[in-house]
DNA sequence: AATCGTTATATTTTAAAAGACATAACGATG
DNA sequence: CATCGTTATGTCTTTTAAAATATAACGATT
């Protein structure tokens, strides 16, 4: 039969099957795991460059990804005020929290299937 | 209710779930798609070289992969040898056969996956 | 010992991505 | 109407990754 790959392996301990999901349509992928992330900190701070600061992004690539969202959504899913009594802020609409909802369900039902074939690598 | 993804996203024709897969144990990620596809030339061709070319890579990319393989592994997955009849060449061994063939499997499992979180959604 | 195409490796160049920096607009508020 | 922190952009520099180029070793075969 077949070697185990766990034997071909080396250091075959703490060997696991990753990856990375995103969404993507005819031009390019455009949801993956860093968008998510930014809008659940958009949602909680309530500032584009808060939520850049807290995951250590600059606020322009932070920008430019709200923007990118903006545009490939029907409805925009960051509502951004310029000026204001605090400067300005960004809220997240219900669409975007759709989105994160549904992207936190995805991961997990992805983390199941990594953790599957991590198990099935190491019989 | 939660509004359906699809209806967020603009374009809702043609999205789809895509993702990537690769092994990885504590220093790093070392085995995705392009190894597998790498070690298939090999086997298919006996050389580091054409197995490069067919896949538009350049040689000094598909030997630093071979190379980091061969000191993944326990045992070499490629057998290169220099100078010869034909100037050299490289064999795969039986246990590059046995990684390929899991990848494929495990590839195959993964597609499943995608099809399946496609289909979902669109519902 | 000359030849051949491949392996093996170093060095340089180019291209792309990321990061740093700079600046203006904005508008509620005091 | 001056202030504030944020949004919104542009530009310039740095870092990183990839590609291109060059060269030597290798050894069966002739």
């Amino acid at each position: 039969m077949a070697d185990p790959i766990k034997n071909i392996l080396k250091n075959n301990h703490d060997i696991k099957v990753n990856g990375s999901l995103w969404l993507e349509s005819a031009d390019g992928h455009f949801f993956g795991p860093g968008p998510v992330e930014l809008l659940e900190r958009i949602a909680e701070t309530g500032s584009i460059n808060m939520a850049a600061k807290a995951m250590n992004m600059s606020y322009k690539k932070a920008w430019a990804l709200v923007n990118a969202l903006n545009t490939q959504t029907s409805t925009p899913v960051v509502i951004a005020q310029t000026g204001g009594k605090k400067g300005g802020g960004s809220t997240v609409t219900h669409e975007a929290i759709e989105l994160i909802k549904y992207h936190r369900q995805l991961r997990e039902r992805f983390k199941d299937f990594l953790e599957k074939e991590t198990q099935l690598l190491k019989t």
